[in-house]
RNA sequence: CGGGGUGUAGCGCAGUCUGGCUAGCGCACCUGCUUUGGGAGCAGGGGGUCGGAGGUUCGAAUCCUCUCACCCCGACCA
């Protein structure tokens, strides 16, 4: 049992703050809001951007880096999005020791200033789609910050595509909405609810905008990723606009996606338990470690040797850089341990005197602490294995606790009780309009998560009804939940 | 911005009400010895001028005034 972090069913949020610290993931920064991000976490993150840097490229986007500053005057020529955006700025006013003649804008997401290159960029129906994704950081003045799910600056992804037709934005939003599911569910073993956000929560200058939303331990809501149709609003704030094969100039379509460090908040609180974090293998910065254990120099010459035949098998079925060798012998083992565990390492491969003598060794799985002994030859067999294993429990879990959290309602009555008594996602008929979603927010802090998709595993939520709030005709059930 | 709270060693705290020896304790850190298959024990050691400024006093971490910062709850949000 882990001394150093509180458990989850004492305080959720100390817990939370208690993984980040034991597992060395981040650090507070002097400035308010702000956060470092230790090797650890960075580690992870790098994990995140490659699977993602990749499946961006194999649907055929390509990267690029914007400006940091944008121009104030950018951000108020799209209405919506000045009006959403405009509260949580910060903005540069003095520079070279004089005041600017307009001040300049920290990004706090990128539309604008992309908005404005890419209507020199287009010109022709030829120069479309534009598929471009940028790494980067951006800054929103947030009154309350929280560790990676909410941090004053953050590290993201933004995805901006500019298209011909309204079809192929719509196409690409859901694509890479698409994306961003099966790698939340295959990567990250996060099970996500994917459908689209009300108006009133929708980002600040799009069409539409879609999300994945994962459910944490807490039975919180998290949106975990988004994709918006802009239609044309960016483009004729910017004038994007090309010629079409008939001559006639038109304003493009363009999309916006992305996610955040923020998927880190979100793996911790899925998968990590009272002693600190839990990592699903596949993304997993480290996959195994081997400790050597010996008690004097005998036991080293005849344990040391075998652990570097161990790392020589696993290097040859798993990433050597993903595998490490723990050389700390001048800590006790339960310490050494500990470590690990704390750092939501998958598995851990302890080679001691005993393990030598039957040449294997004991492998210990993070999530369960199930022990395994594995024979030197059924290494590269055996561990990829039981990773894959693990990244597949992980997932089980994950899910059959969004099931056994999900609740369906027919009343509003019945809606607070189950949210207060049960929380998790809430299922109900709602008549569509912003006041009774807006009412029932103000009366019980729970939002509309999405309006499921056709194709969302919720067969549950299908099919009319009435409003749980006015009994007004409803097509069919929305999510509802408390949300990070 | 509204309500509540806290600033004393890297972290967590005691001491403040009722001013008074060299400002303590736990964890962490350093050294040594003994230990070592789920967070070791003993011994020794380093580190703070008490958020900041001003005032009262023979004497201030402690009392007074001003000020700064941070945390929690709410509104806002990837």
């Amino acid at each position: 049992m882990a001394t150093n972090i509180t458990p989850r069913a004492e305080n959720y949020s100390q817990w939370y703050l208690d993984v980040i610290a034991a597992g060395q993931l981040a650090d507070h920064a002097p400035v308010k809001g702000c956060m470092v991000i230790r090797p650890t976490g960075y580690a992870l993150w790098e994990e995140i951007q490659a699977v993602l840097d990749r499946r961006f490229k194999e649907t055929g986007h390509v990267n690029a880096y914007f400006p940091l500053l944008i121009p104030q005057s950018f951000i108020t020529k799209e209405a919506e999005h000045v009006e959403g955006f405009a509260p949580e700025l910060a903005v540069v006013t003095r520079a070279g020791g004089k005041e600017l003649e307009e001040p300049l804008v920290i990004r706090p997401t990128s539309e604008t200033v992309i908005g404005h290159m890419y209507s020199q960029w287009i010109s022709s129906w030829r120069d479309l789609p534009l598929l471009i994704n940028q790494w980067a950081n951006v800054m929103r003045w947030e009154m309350r910050t929280r560790m990676f799910l909410r941090t004053s600056e953050f590290l993201w992804q933004e995805g901006h595509t500019a298209h011909e037709t309204p079809q192929e934005a719509e196409e690409e939003t859901l694509k890479m909405l698409d994306v961003y599911r099966e790698f939340l569910e295959g990567h990250l073993a996060m099970p996500v609810l994917a459908g689209r956000k009300t108006e009133r929560e929708k980002f600040p200058g799009a069409d539409r905008t879609y999300c994945v939303e994962a459910l944490m331990q807490d039975k919180k809501a998290l949106q975990a990723g988004t994709s918006h149709n802009l239609g044309q609003n960016f483009s004729k704030a910017f004038d994007i606009t090309f010629l079409d094969r008939a001559n006639e100039r038109l304003h493009a379509h363009t999309t916006s996606w992305g996610v955040s460090t923020r998927l880190i908040g979100g793996l911790l609180m899925t998968h990590s338990d009272d002693d600190g974090l839990v990592l699903p293998p596949r993304i997993a910065p480290v996959k195994a470690v081997i400790i050597p254990l010996f008690k004097n120099d005998e036991e080293k010459a005849l344990v040391l040797p075998f652990a570097e035949q161990v790392k020589t098998a696993l290097g040859g079925c798993l990433d050597p850089l993903k595998v490490r060798m723990d050389t700390r012998y001048d800590q006790r083992p339960a310490e050494r341990y500990f470590h690990w565990i704390q750092q939501g390492v998958p598995l851990r491969l302890e080679v001691g005197p005993r393990d030598v003598a039957g040449g294997q060794v004991c492998a210990v799985r993070r999530d369960t602490r199930a022990k395994a002994m594995i024979g030197l030859d059924d290494l590269g067999r055996e561990i990829p294995a039981l990773l894959e294993q693990m990244q597949a429990d992980l997932y089980a879990k994950a899910l059959a606790f969004r099931q056994a959290n999900t609740h369906l309602v027919d009343t509003y009555e019945e809606f607070k009780q189950v949210l207060t008594e049960k929380g998790g996602y809430i299922l109900a008929h709602w008549n569509g309009s912003e006041e009774v979603e807006a009412r029932i927010k103000e009366e019980t802090k729970a939002t509309i998560r999405l309006v499921p998709l056709e194709n969302t595993p919720l067969p549950q939520a299908a099919g009319p009804g009435r409003c749980m709030v006015t009994g007004e005709p409803s097509p069919g059930r929305v999510v509802f939940a408390l949300a990070y």
